[in-house]
DNA sequence: TGTACATCAGTGAACGCGCGTTCACTGATGTAC
DNA sequence: TGTACATCAGTGAACGCGCGTTCACTGATGTAC
């Protein structure tokens, strides 16, 4: 009721997400993870510096932390989508829209996620490798069973599943950039979809090695 | 000649050279520039800490150099590319190879360029980004250069310039995480050829907006 | 060629500060009987 | 329901350390005459 002078502290047994909500909102703002300090985080959750070790090891426990976190969200988003039942076009367009809205849901998260891709600790970037490679593999195996692109080598679906990922991560860097003022995310997201279309009209006409089969559909001669 | 204990200090007139070495070599054994220190720096070169300021206003300062640096280079070494005299294959194969050599070559300045697009300050992420787009632009100038495209939109265009740029900074990342033996750069090469191929097959089936002219070749139907 | 002087590039001591981590502590919550 | 005790979650003082930056310094290089 009377703390005039600090961030008044967290209830009781939730410590812990605050220091979680405190560390995104931080790293956020300003230009990464490795950049704070366990105090300054402390500071910011409005306790004590040594009431962090009752709920992590250090600094890099809680970044590990942050990103399961953010990718066992991503994964039961995309996992409720029903993928037989639309065109490929549908597709794209019901994904990729999910997809923004998602990020823009969890900004803090993704804001998190993409700065540490590259430059966060070796065990974060290894987290973060990890969950994209599993759901790079989660989209090849997903393309593999649309009749579509049934003659497609699984090697190039992946390498197409790769494309996908990458400009998917790409259009997520532009949605958190629109601070920078680029484009209202409704442009963001139509421009992606377009990638994307234009990704899987090249996957379309893929050349495939094996002998074409009567029954499957879409892709030209090998 | 005898200097047992530290770093022999470089030669009067190239501490400016050794410090941004330093630093290059320290992002890249390490995890990222903000997580360097200034001390630690001029100790890596050899040199005592206010030999610092002699060369440079504060690390975001050195920073940005490294950034500007790096992309002349790469303008340099792609400005040498003759467009017109190959086929689109071609290209993208001579292209994408030409890259790779000069990412082995200047491993360490595109490791720091690698990393800090996101997760540097302000000021660094601004300077890439900046070249970046840069480079975007030139790319789809070629591209409307090129007798194939002229029926495709500009903004189109740009579409596919940036998804080349994606692809490209992509593979970049792969060649540089070699060290995780993911695979050999060789094969990182042809599968981002392939993904190139597959791109470049997507656009030449794009429809158009503006009707057919009898002479352009390769596009579809609007 | 020699001398006087300015500029430049690197030195080394010193400063106050925020850092991660330790420790013994407190008081609230949960559990056994 | 009441009591005794263990566990848990947060406190607050203290430590030694590396940090960025300041300052007055030194000696080498460049320039004017």
């Amino acid at each position: 009721m009377s703390d005039p002078l600090s961030r008044t502290s967290p209830p009781r047994g939730q410590t812990r997400a605050a220091l979680m909500q405190a560390a995104l909102e931080m790293v956020a703002s300003e230009s990464n993870f490795s950049a704070l300090s366990l105090r300054r985080v402390t500071r910011q959750a409005g306790v004590v510096p040594t009431a962090f070790y009752r709920h992590f090891r250090d600094m890099d426990d809680l970044g590990i932390t942050l990103v399961d976190e953010t990718f066992a969200e991503l994964r039961a988003v995309l996992a409720a989508v029903d993928l037989p039942s639309l065109s490929i076009d549908g597709l794209i367009q019901h994904c990729i829209g999910l997809f923004a809205f998602h990020v823009c849901e969890r900004r803090l998260l993704f804001q998190f996620l993409v700065r540490e891709r590259y430059a966060g600790s070796a065990a974060l970037r290894d987290a973060i490798q990890t969950n994209l490679a599993a759901l790079n593999g989660q989209l090849t195996h997903d393309l593999s069973q649309l009749d579509a692109y049934s003659a497609v080598d699984n090697a190039d679906l992946a390498l197409v599943a790769d494309l996908v990922v990458n400009t998917v991560i790409a259009t997520a860097e532009r949605i958190l950039d629109v601070a920078r003022a680029d484009a209202p995310v409704d442009t963001v997201v139509s421009e992606a979809e377009r990638q994307l279309r234009l990704i899987f009209l090249g996957l379309s006409q893929w050349p495939t090695s094996r002998p074409q089969t009567s029954y499957s559909a879409g892709a030209g001669a090998g």
